[in-house]
RNA sequence: GCCCUGGUAGCUCAGUGGAUAGAGCAACCCCCUCCUAAGGGGUAGGUCGCACGUUCGAUUCGUGUUCAGGGCGCCA
């Protein structure tokens, strides 16, 4: 092997079948190369269906196409032969040496094995878990920020610039009802209790909330319950308010009363709720770039002023005291207000605004990853952007399915009424982290999930976290037996590897060589749990070379030969892992 | 009613416009004087929901149909 600057074997051999194509048909003749990795050894290792992709065009038998496409074929370094198969099939078959080889790329790479030029540097912004800082993280977010950090590290892997965001839901009702809650709490701990609305947040973080505020300032956001209360139905005193219309009363008397205090009880709640939930997401192992605030779109202008701008394009007009976006004109079902009769902006209006500043930030590309329940938000956010004249396409909604827990073969209820919900953080107490990321993003993102506790906390055979992280630990255990130092595992880039010659040792190199391959697809396809199966796999076979193959033998070059396979096997499994947010483990 | 998803082995799920449709679990049989048995080997298990169409070729694409889950607020 001459060159050391190992190609993509893929790349590479659909480069020479493009040479090849160009000799044998007609140059407008429209062509797609595909190559693809065979299911059987006896199909040789790639396989180009190029010959019968031309038999129409062409008017030719796609064997005979075949033969003058393998004619036409450059001499390659790599290729041991060709074959025609099947209808026209051309099978290319890796020389042996070609594969052995590899295995000096891939320890030189380390940790960098596995990443890619493919997304050609460019911004690209995935947006997830942004969920509305009033309480703990339950287990549905905790799908969409394991998805979302993992693709977003897939993406990195093959070569975009990627920005974490979330999104902070730091303006809207939500957030005055968790501010009102808070106080009712705090002023039933001064003794005035009004009974505490059914809508309102139920979970004991509020109390825990009311606490800290009382101890801090005693008394000083006392007021007395009848000012409260003013404007509401008498059975408010006695029985708990239930109607949003009661509720939004309760919020404006509050803020009444309350003047700049009312700001000082937000702000704290949506400090410890932010803080809570940004600190849960770390022990998960997920981090972001930017912390994106809905308020800083109503303080900049910036929701009144991308309001006006559809205005003056004339996709708003008034109907019942609200202004209503002309949603259906971009093919969705029904027209959308932005700005409701009391003068409110709609959520939708500051997310109209979100959407033209992630724009105006230049990413070439920008994924949203909802749950699944907010499908029928898509056309009504495409709509808005095509309004404003953006290209909508940049932006990719990668919808996620929310996650069933199961606990003895039982769905595990995980109500969000009265509190009473599975937060992500019980979760990850339960099973812990490694098995949490694994097992969510094990399904592909758009299918519901059927999360088995049992299996994810039980330390066996059955558990697919502890299979592949298992094999690592294996490999980390033999080097670690192995009496040469560490840097005669470096060294092993020099052996002589030629004694990887039998199936299994063929298999597992190609089995490596696919890696790069195979995170390049869950980049394009926004799916991580490609790299999940294809950890599985490579731990499997390696499972089964270790339990046939005895590596640290007397005769040094097959030991060293084999040792450089499994240091590499090792390395696949760590940065396969990493992108998957799981450990790698060295002992077990 | 309209719009999404999905129906693949007993269960949970991958997969692909192509060559004999796969894995894990469960079932049954076998393997530790041997680098971690949290492992391995083997047996058995399928009309890829149903029908029609496009194609040289369909489990994959399209249409219809059926079943299941979800979504259709001046909520976020």
């Amino acid at each position: 092997m001459t060159s050391l600057a190992y190609p993509n074997f893929k790349t590479h051999f659909s480069e020479l079948f493009e040479q090849a194509a160009r000799a044998v048909a007609p140059t407008d003749t429209p062509i797609r190369i595909e190559l693809t990795r065979t299911k059987q050894v006896n199909h040789g290792d790639y396989s180009c269906n190029l010959a019968m992709q031309l038999a129409k065009p062409l008017h030719k038998n796609p064997r005979e196409i075949a033969q003058a496409l393998i004619a036409a074929l450059p001499p390659s370094p790599y290729l041991e032969r060709t074959e025609i198969a099947g209808a026209g099939f051309i099978n290319l078959f890796l020389k042996n040496t070609a594969k052995q080889q590899y295995l000096h790329y891939v320890l030189q790479c380390k940790e960098n094995y596995g990443n890619s030029e493919f997304g050609k540097n460019q911004k690209i912004q995935v947006e997830f878990v942004s969920a509305n800082p009033t309480g703990p993280l339950h287990v549905g977010h905790g799908r969409g920020a394991a998805f979302g950090a993992s693709l977003a590290n897939v993406l990195t892997a093959a070569g975009f610039d990627v920005s974490r965001e979330f999104y902070v839901n730091d303006a809207g009702r939500q957030m005055d009802i968790l501010t009102l809650s808070t106080w009712l709490r705090y002023l039933s701990l001064n003794g005035i209790d009004i009974p505490f609305p059914k809508i309102a947040y139920q979970g004991e973080y509020v109390k825990t909330m009311a606490q800290l505020i009382h101890e801090a300032h005693a008394q000083r956001y006392v007021h007395r319950a009848e000012l409260l209360l003013k404007d509401l139905p008498d059975s408010a005193r006695e029985t708990a308010i239930d109607t949003d219309e009661s509720l939004d009363k309760l919020i404006v008397n509050a803020k009444k009363i309350l003047g700049e205090d009312y700001a000082y009880i937000h702000n704290f709640a949506l400090t410890e709720q932010l803080g809570d939930c940004r600190n849960d997401l770390m022990e998960f192992g997920v981090e972001f770039d930017v912390w994106f605030s809905e308020q800083s779109l109503y303080d900049g202008g910036s929701v009144a002023r991308v309001v006006e701008l559809l205005q003056s394009k004339h996709y708003l007009y008034q109907q019942d005291g609200a202004t209503w976006f002309r949603s259906t004109d971009f093919g969705d079902e029904k027209d959308r207000v932005v700005q409701r009769e009391n003068g409110q902006f709609t959520y939708f209006a500051s997310d109209i605004a979100y959407h033209l500043n992630k724009f105006e930030r230049g990413f070439d590309q920008v994924i949203n990853i909802w749950g699944a329940d907010h499908h029928g938000y898509i056309p009504r956010v495409k709509g808005a952007l095509k309004a404003l004249g953006l290209n909508a396409e940049k932006l990719q909604i990668a919808l996620v399915q929310f996650a069933v827990l199961y606990r003895d073969g039982k769905k595990a209820p995980m109500s969000t009424r009265s509190g009473e919900f599975v937060t992500l953080r019980e979760l990850r107490e339960e099973v812990g982290k490694d098995a949490a990321r694994f097992f969510y993003v094990m399904r592909k993102s758009d299918q519901h999930l059927d999360f088995d506790l049992d299996l994810a906390k039980s330390q066996s055979n059955e558990n697919p976290v502890y299979y592949v992280q298992y094999a690592h630990a294996r490999v980390c255990s033999v080097l670690a037996q192995w009496d040469g130092d560490f840097d005669e595992v470096m060294k092993l880039a020099q052996a002589d590897l030629t004694a990887l010659s039998s199936q299994t040792e063929l298999s597992l190199l190609q089995k490596l060589i696919d890696f790069p391959d195979t995170v390049e697809m869950a980049a394009k396809e926004f799916s991580p749990h490609i790299i999940a199966f294809y950890l599985r796999e490579l731990a499997g076979e390696f499972h089964s070379y270790y339990n046939s193959t005895r590596f640290l033998v007397p005769e040094i070059p097959i030991q060293h030969a084999r040792l450089a396979l499994i240091a590499s096997i090792q390395q696949v499994l760590k940065n396969g892992l990493k992108l998957l947010g799981v450990s790698a483990p060295d002992k077990m």
